[in-house]
DNA sequence: CCTTTACGTCAAGTTTGCTTTACATATATT
DNA sequence: AATATATGTAAAGCAAACTTGACGTAAAGG
């Protein structure tokens, strides 16, 4: 699974410390969301997409092994 | 979170064998989605929204604990 | 220089998502 | 009465999400 967290996030001019911080979860998560470390949970995922003011699908994008 | 799992699990005719089949999960999970016990994984999620012909966010939805 | 800010890695530990197996119950069908 | 279908519970185990803490590097400003 891609993301487009990282230009979500500049878009609102915020570091990942202050992203965290906005979340409520560590830096560690965002660093790890970010690099495709792995995937936020869902209710993650909505939260972000909340804060950012969009849907979660104009930020998470499916790829072939996400299917089984 | 709640979600409307059951709904749209029904208006597309299935049992619960039969989406865990669809989806590629077994059908625990899908009794414990519907049951409110976990939330699916993000990719889980937006798979079963794409089979619902629908975006996540009109099947999962927040409530005030999921924000810490 | 020195400190601060931002980004990154690594590792250990807890919690949550998901699996498998086994068993229970209710309804319908033969 | 027997079998099938659909839904449910419970428990054990593995994998993924998330936390905390320690440390490294580079750029920017005093």
């Amino acid at each position: 699974m891609k993301n487009k967290m990282n230009e979500h996030r500049k878009k609102l001019g915020f570091s990942q410390d202050k992203l965290a911080e906005k979340l409520g979860v560590s830096r560690q998560t965002i660093i790890s969301i970010e690099k495709g470390r792995y995937n936020p949970s869902l209710p993650l995922a909505m939260i972000i997409a909340e804060l950012f003011d969009t849907s979660v699908e104009n930020i998470f994008f499916l790829e072939q092994d996400d299917y089984k």
